[in-house]
DNA sequence: CCTTCACCTTACACCGACTGTAAGTGTACA
DNA sequence: TGTACACTTACAGTCGGTGTAAGGTGAAGG
């Protein structure tokens, strides 16, 4: 399978010579549309590995470098014109994996990008939703200092639910994922492993966190906490 | 926990002086006695890192990184004066996680030393003998094509031989890791897991692999394709 | 050659986890 | 208030993992 590599820089020449040297490898090259608001953009591309300027038009690459790391869990190379220690141990302290400084030779690149990736695929598959981590490899789920084994059913819809935030999953998609469909099984069982699902996640503190949307399927709800705001109206009546 | 850094570096005064700075970091540091046949001392030791230079008496620092990279899991960062393009990408295309030229300021080996350790910290932990791999965590060991979960009694033995390679491991010591000790069960009970375990392996193409020592305990055996030479006079028999 | 001891193997039964079925309850919305 | 959708609980079947029991195998040593 082709990995992606996220070129996060402003000068649009280099951005194109960086992608032309990836591309030539075999690499597929993705780039942002705007530097207003890259981190959902980012987030949403799902890239392998991001190669990232420091100086960037808007947020800093630094501030975007701790955002990120906070939230997924690719790995970041950083490209800079900023040839000092203290930037190099900034950038390395917020969780940048590499810092390598322009100019660069397209082959030492190349090396430490290919490097980072292989590194990368042997780290454990873990999907993330404010502080409820979930390896999917072995079912486990972690929020704080509580953790719990889900078993393989339930494992699966809350894969397909944490993958696919903040939409709302259909019970049609869920079925298929875990049945091949719902032609030989009662929809029931689905609802009945929801409310498994739900008791399990209840038991490690996330009470709530699966939300029902009637007659659409399912989603992951923000906590309270972080609702607070938008939700003060409501709120006061419990 | 305190993590252990290896350093094998020639230069008797420079590597003072790295485990100088490792040490004011709060790091244990490890040295080689002898540059003869540093493989087994290093693999003995299970170093957290290895700091590694290229100009060594004796097997160079390539070699040893590629031998290293094939049987353990510990990250290898490069540090030697030859700074030039070439070496880096040997040393990165033969497995080695950074490369770093001397002189190098102490903190810059420090945060790329952190770095290395922290994400090595997240890879599961798998135990290597030959050409079998066993996944600590979720107990899978994977033989060529061939890969197979274990129940948890079985990984545990497993896990237990695979350390103590190529060690004979008591049946006090496997009593003790699983039921802590034999007191409140039947001795039967090992050989009857130990059966098990042979059978599991068997079906993953590493038949005999587990070897009793009559009166000793147990231990793992290299494969036959290994021990041709030194079993010339009994083979042809068979 | 026979005994003895250590080790191996197989069959069986228990237990607990996971899963789906069934039936009854709750709830949003027209 | 009725209907469609969603939730919950109890139950039973299945399966994998584990330990017990009992008999078999094989090598060391007299």
């Amino acid at each position: 399978m082709k990995q992606h590599i996220m070129i996060i820089e402003d000068d649009i020449y280099l951005r194109e010579e960086l992608a032309h040297t990836f591309e030539k490898e075999g690499y597929s090259v993705l780039s942002i549309s705007s530097f207003q608001n890259p981190e959902q953009e980012i987030l949403d591309a799902h890239p392998d590995l991001i190669v990232l300027d420091l100086n960037l038009p808007g947020k800093s690459g630094f501030e975007l470098c701790k955002y990120l790391k906070g939230r997924c869990t690719f790995p970041i190379l950083i490209l800079t014109a900023r040839d000092n220690l203290t930037d190099e141990l900034r950038a390395l302290g917020l969780g940048a994996d590499d810092y390598l400084t322009k100019p660069c030779h397209p082959d030492r690149l190349l090396a430490r990008a290919a490097r980072l990736l292989k590194t990368y695929q042997r780290l454990p598959l873990i999907l993330q939703f404010e502080d409820l981590s979930f390896d999917v490899d072995n079912c486990r789920v972690i929020q704080n200092d509580h953790s719990l084994t889900l078993p393989e059913t339930e494992g699966k819809i809350l894969k397909l639910l944490m993958e696919h935030v903040p939409d709302v999953v259909s019970k049609e998609c869920i079925a298929n994922e875990i049945w091949g469909g719902l032609e030989y099984v009662d929809e029931n069982i689905l609802q009945v492993n929801m409310t498994r699902l739900r008791k399990n996640l209840d038991k490690i503190g996330r009470k709530n966190i699966v939300q029902t949307v009637r007659g659409q399927g399912y989603t992951l709800k923000e906590s309270k906490t972080a609702r607070v705001n938008e939700q003060a109206g409501q709120e006061p009546k419990l």
